[in-house]
DNA sequence: CTGTATCCTGATTGATACTG
DNA sequence: CAGTATCAATCAGGATACAG
């Protein structure tokens, strides 16, 4: 189902939050460790890695010194906010939902 | 962030494919688990039981002899369809995307 | 039929220290 | 700055057996 394929590639715990971060412009490594609060270097550029395996975000070394590397998402990557917006906008009925209880 | 609300509520490896299912109706506990390959007793009925907390499906126990129950969508749990809509056109769109590799 | 209890395993995560 | 290596801790998920 294809559905799944979507949750792959999209789920863990952070993916969705780098993203979000990274539709406001490309960032470097040690911008987005800060924006994206609570995760460790090692899970970042695991995260960074596989998403650019599939194609959602590409990663440029910029040759000074020292060197830095820019993150931008890939016109696929930018393809994923109506997801996003879908999810939020579900997010927050949800907390609706539950605050009547 | 809301979307992480969203997030928490469908995530798990099932919860998405168990709405799927009850999508065209409602379901005993048996026929759940003969519709959703591969998942446990154990974790269905965790699954089932937090779903029920977050008010996305209803459980109605029916007093047959033995007894069965039955899992039913809310309205609100109809609600994520839309989720699951754009969800699969991304992942199908995806496929295309990594099989041009 | 509809679950719960127990035990087990592999994957995920994180803290820390270290490299180029 | 941008990572990687290592190790420890946690956790989700599964198999099986059992209960109401």
């Amino acid at each position: 189902m294809a559905v799944h394929d979507a949750i792959d590639v999209l789920s863990g715990k952070w993916k969705i939050t780098i993203i979000t971060c990274l539709l406001f412009g490309p960032k470097r490594y040690s911008e987005i460790m800060r924006d994206v609060k609570g995760i460790s270097g090692k899970v970042l550029s695991r995260e960074l890695r596989e998403m650019e395996t599939n194609l959602l975000i590409s990663r440029t070394v910029i040759d000074t010194q020292p060197i830095t590397v820019s993150y931008a998402l890939t016109e696929y990557g930018q393809s994923v906010q109506p997801i996003i917006t879908v999810l939020s906008a579900w997010g927050q009925t949800h907390r609706e939902q539950i605050s009547k209880k």
